[in-house]
DNA sequence: CAATTATATCGTTTAATTGAAATATAAAAA
DNA sequence: TTTTTATATTTCAATTAAACGATATAATTG
């Protein structure tokens, strides 16, 4: 029971929702999150761990980023069939549109100031 | 988005999932559910509004009684699917399946006081 | 090792949710 | 019409949730 209504309070925020729907087009870290949002960095991670403990995302830690992407294959079924639905639900809801609409125009290498050093690191 | 939040919102308190479960056997009247519940009447109606607010129940008035059924066919299309996850979700939940075990004993005819003379209204 | 940086956690404020008692409503009975 | 009764609504207290600034943490850089 407490599993289940996990996964439906953590998709009970419309924001998260919004970051289940961005994180199905492809991995974000937690600056990227936050700038699409327009939300404060503290308020993305915890979002995050929410979605994350529902078992509908999972991390990565790469450096000093953490990238978080959905959690297919989770070991909670009713997370795996809600992202299901998910993954066709939405797809017209106007926030949701606009958001990935200007997805390509949220790249971290423009909002973080490290970790570009790690391309041109052929030649210090 | 509105609409879906607000079936995920519904499912996500454990007294209004049981009361989902239990009207997935049968129709319900208030103070049924607030007898198999164990809660107060303003409380189960509360919980009863917000589950017809999502989609996911209707109700039919009767007299005095109003029963409560699942919204099956509802116009929420989020409010259907998860009403058919949950034909076969939970099942297994202890809480659950000991509601449903008890739920023979719940009638509403050894709770309610009235329209009981209904039956025997064939000679006043 | 000191400074920087992306993320996580803490503390606080405000808003939303839950539960129940009290009251209102509407149908039925007397 | 007055009373009874099942349900709905209102109100209030307690709990929980959301947002954010401030601070802590951990990896990276210099």
């Amino acid at each position: 029971m407490k599993k289940f209504t996990k996964v439906m309070k953590a998709l009970s925020d419309p924001t998260r929702v919004k970051i289940a729907k961005m994180l199905q087009r492809r991995q974000m870290c937690v600056c990227e999150i936050q700038q699409a949002l327009a939300i404060a960095q503290s308020t993305a991670s915890k979002h995050l761990k929410i979605l994350e403990e529902a078992g509908l995302a999972t991390y990565e830690k790469d450096g000093l980023w953490v990238n978080y992407t959905l959690a297919e294959g989770s070991d909670s079924p009713y997370a795996a069939s809600m992202l299901g639905n998910l993954r066709h639900w939405l797809e017209d809801d106007p926030e949701v549109a606009e958001l990935i609409r200007r997805l390509p125009e949220i790249r971290r290498e423009e909002i973080c100031r490290t970790q570009i050093p790690r391309i041109r690191k052929v030649r210090g």
